[in-house]
DNA sequence: TCAGCAAGTTAGATATGTCTAACCCTTCTA
DNA sequence: TAGAAGGGTTAGACATATCTAACTTGCTGA
């Protein structure tokens, strides 16, 4: 990942959730690698995170999603998938797409979550 | 306007252009009422705009927009109009979408504004 | 004429998120 | 076994945007 930073909680879970999906126990350093970002703003962020008991941490370091985090990762990722699905639809090119994206997912609420899909379904995207 | 903070230069750009084309003559106060935000947070915009020499203000506290900042606020605001557009498109109700077109128009580059636009054309909408 | 109000500004604080510097631990290795 | 290397955390600073409090200035009305 690169160029805009400013991440949200949304923005951590996500990379979490997709660090798990690739099989490996997930540490800080590996959120730090997904979104370029130095350590201390991951510390930062996860000690938010788990003040809002959206994640879990062991003595190892090793990271976990909590019930309340998956959900809202799966959900967010869900956003951006669409999102990106959806701008490639108009001719976006694919790098572009998932950039934006992820800047996007934050700007929309539940209605339009609903009608993006709709439309996808509705259309066979 | 309501809810959502955290402004960028290009909103208060955008609200001035609004409140030109009523007629008026666009005063601090107004952008305050207009993007519902304090007088001392316009105070401070308006001096970062001034700064970038985008907009001018007289003796009177009249503001006006300078060349560099009427192109962007048109921009911005065109963006604005395409992202409603497309919301309003796929169902989104107008004021959800006018709201978070808001957030969206920063979220995207000139490609896909672009590729928006002819998505619009074609479809005429 | 003087009090009061509207408009604009400055100062100081809060909230986010990021960075560098520095420090603590643990494990690996020469 | 001592030092390097890797992982994590804290402290302190910067940038952005907002707010409240307080001050200045100018106009208006009794």
């Amino acid at each position: 990942m690169k160029k805009k930073k400013g991440n949200s909680s949304e923005d951590y879970l996500k990379a979490i959730l997709n660090l798990q999906k690739s099989g490996k126990n997930v540490r800080a350093v590996d959120i730090a690698d997904a979104l370029d970002v130095t350590k201390p703003s991951v510390s930062v962020a996860l000690k938010k995170l788990k003040a809002k008991e959206m994640i879990c941490q062991d003595a190892n370091g090793f990271i976990g999603l909590t019930e309340k985090g998956s959900t809202l990762a799966v959900k967010t990722t869900n956003k951006h998938r669409i999102i990106t699905k959806l701008l490639t639809g108009i001719g976006v090119n694919n790098k572009t797409a998932a950039e934006e994206a992820c800047l996007i997912e934050h700007a929309i609420g539940e209605e339009t979550y609903e009608r993006m899909e709709e439309y996808c379904k509705n259309n066979n995207m």
